[in-house]
DNA sequence: AGTCCGCCCTGTACGC
DNA sequence: TGCGTACAGGGCGGAC
């Protein structure tokens, strides 16, 4: 499942290849995965044909193109989206979702043509062109993800007010993690791993949290983040960008998540699941005891 | 306004 | 073997 560190990757990997790169006929095979392209799949396609690629940013989980128009093509990858760069001619992918065909200047780059592909087997992810609004430091965001808290690994990320905001809540702990408009990039992995690394439980009521502890949570999050973020640039330097959250790339380093009845690597003790929001919960019951007024 | 639930989707694993 | 069910879970619409 592509997180922070998965999608960053991606972005990393993708500049490579897109960045100046201008944008021939967008093939869009499966509508859901561009349903959240209010004008519709022919206004998408139109509004990105002939397009140049400046750059390639991200926020959280989210994804986008800068375009010479102004816009922005935004990406979600959801729970099994993919973004390749692959030569035209390559075989579809199974579940290839929309296609977007790569041209670049004809004094540079590689002879043989390639193409952008979005592929995504259970289309919870998604792709969108979009305007671009200031985000308050000046740069364009765009404007269906204003909502979208900035992520921990962002240099503008507030400490102070992360902390102010969380503990404003009346929830527990790992909702509030999950909540991208509180806090972004965190999904139910390196929420699990990084409450684990805290000693956190995931239902403690935010309202009771301490600065100190909520220092140690974030300082929690960025390790697994930078150190999940390591691995995966180390991963594939592969003619393709990739990213599949099945892949293993980053489960050797995991110590909460999914280690059902596997020993904590602190203390011993048999990692418990737990059913939360339904998603699993992981972790330990001793290092991580059930706080008074858990909020379930 | 803040909080939370249900739904969308497909492939795999597993029990009977 | 085949069928049914559980599970994986991010983000959003809408209920409360």
């Amino acid at each position: 499942m592509p997180e922070l560190p998965e999608v960053e990757v991606v972005r990393r990997g993708l500049e490579r290849w897109v960045a100046g790169a201008s944008l021939g006929e967008v093939a869009v095979l499966h509508p859901r995965s561009v349903r959240r392209h209010v004008r519709g799949a022919a206004d998408f396609t139109a509004s990105l044909s002939g397009r140049v690629v400046a750059e390639v940013r991200r926020r959280g989980k989210y994804l986008w193109l800068t375009l010479d128009s102004g816009d922005a093509l935004l990406a979600h990858l959801g729970m099994s989206g993919q973004l390749l760069v692959q030569p035209c001619g390559a075989d579809d992918e199974r579940h290839l979702r929309v296609r977007l065909p790569l041209a670049v200047p004809p004094d540079s780059g590689p002879a043989d043509p390639r193409e952008l592909r979005f592929v995504d087997q259970r289309t919870f992810g998604h792709l969108l062109v979009d305007h671009l609004v200031d985000d308050g430091a000046g740069e364009g965001l765009p404007s269906v993800i204003t909502h979208i808290a900035r992520d921990p690994l962002d240099p503008a990320f507030d400490d102070d007010a992360f902390a102010a905001a969380l503990r404003r809540r009346r929830t527990g702990l790992k909702r509030a993690l999950l909540d991208q408009s509180l806090i972004s990039g965190v999904g139910n992995i390196y929420a699990d791993e990084a409450l684990w690394a805290a000693r956190l439980h995931w239902a403690r009521p935010t309202e009771t949290l301490r600065r100190p502890q909520i220092d140690t949570l974030l300082t929690a999050v960025r390790e697994v983040m930078t150190a999940a973020l390591a691995q995966g640039g180390t991963s594939f330097d592969s003619l393709y960008v990739n990213v599949n959250g099945e892949s293993g790339y980053f489960e050797r380093s995991l110590n909460a998540y999914g280690r059902r009845d596997r020993p904590c690597a602190r203390c011993g003790a048999p990692i418990r699941r737990e059913t939360f929001m339904n998603r699993s919960s992981y972790s330990c019951p001793r290092c991580q005891p059930v706080p008074r007024g858990a909020r379930v």
